[in-house]
DNA sequence: TTATATATACATACTAGAATGTATATATAT
DNA sequence: ATATATATACATTCTAGTATGTATATATAA
């Protein structure tokens, strides 16, 4: 073959990364070679090195690919606008983890990103992104969780920080488990619980004077 | 060098093991090669191989060195004696973590097997010890939740099962982030926080009439 | 409009290195 | 004397990386 239509080549770009999605998470990301990604997308391993420089890249485009659900549903929360912070916080959780279960694709990269990967030194761009998402996350957590405990004229019995952790720990723990066997539970459900639980923990029920 | 006494032998397999946790500690299971492990404890690859059938069944050894400590913890743990069943649990979770956050061995072997290898097929064996350790914890769980509603004649919000899921969760979550980077905080007082923070939001706070 | 030049999107072939597994040599407890 | 606990040597298999070939898209000039 040759040279093909600029359509041609993303569409060729996009099935490597669909390949070595399925192969990364059947057989880990270690012992899938680049040869074994190129057959399977009907390609050879020049594609490969044209689209990408090596393992790593390939596997940095795949995560980029996907936007992490989570940190990108705490990110929209408005705090500011009228209603109870809480109860926005936990909307767009819920909204997050139904995208997760929905979302074949999701899932897939998910599991391959807390189950099939070693982190190491050369994908450390990946560990750093993920704790900066992270890091993210916990901050809007704690806003939210001090505008929460404000609106309710209460103060919290434990620093905000450590129920920002435990509670970003809880849905974690939840995402990692359901993604050791996808079907074992119910995602949406299970965290819907789990959560209730953790709110009302943290005295954060339902605001009952609106 | 020959056949040495069985006692030098098994130090040979102890600092074989050594080798490994370190090495894989720090570049991962799949790039650690069995001659980096060897050289690294001063023997060669023929030592590995007399000792071991290969890299996985290395791993294998070394994962079955360390007992797991919540499992082993809530094994323990007399649902029958007299006293809080909800207390019963929240203390050996609390001497679990203890254990792990001050063992340094714990602690590498446990970041080892989160992050720093891939579970594909010829893990399985370590994938389902670790799945039926888990689901032990979790059938000790329900048993003490169970008892202690009982306790309290009192009827749970949410179905037992659930709540273990989430406990569990919890607690697997918070080790999952402080294996990440143990330092960044402490980890026996953030558990110690969040489970507390969880048994209020079940309604298992501590019995007031004992 | 068409011929030409060049960049693009791959495929193919080659090389070197690493890692595994195995066979064998060897030294020494027992 | 022999089984045991290693070291050493070797064959084989992957795999990555790279160099090169090549057909065609696309731009540009005439």
């Amino acid at each position: 073959m040759a040279r093909r239509t600029k359509e041609d080549a993303q569409a060729t770009r996009a099935a490597l990364i669909d390949a070595a999605e399925h192969l990364f998470q059947v057989h880990g990301v270690a012992r899938t070679s680049l040869a074994d990604i190129a057959a399977q997308a009907g390609a050879t391993r020049g594609a490969v090195y044209w689209h990408f420089k090596d393992k790593a890249d390939l596997f940095n485009a795949m995560m980029e690919r996907v936007t992490l659900p989570l940190s990108q549903s705490l990110q929209a929360v408005d705090l500011d606008s009228a209603g109870d912070p809480a109860q926005a916080l936990r909307t767009a959780i819920l909204a997050a983890f139904t995208r997760i279960e929905s979302d074949a694709q999701m899932t897939r990269v998910l599991q391959i990103a807390t189950h099939r990967v070693e982190l190491t030194e050369e994908l450390a761009a990946v560990q750093e992104r993920h704790l900066r998402m992270q890091g993210l996350s916990r901050e809007k957590m704690v806003a939210g969780l001090v505008r929460a405990y404000a609106v309710r004229e209460q103060l919290p019995g434990l620093p905000v920080q450590t129920a920002a952790l435990g509670l970003q720990a809880l849905l974690e723990g939840l995402l990692y488990q359901w993604l050791l066997s996808p079907g074992r539970f119910a995602l949406v459900s299970t965290v819907t619980s789990a959560l209730d639980v953790y709110l009302q923990g943290l005295g954060l029920t339902g605001v009952t004077g609106e």
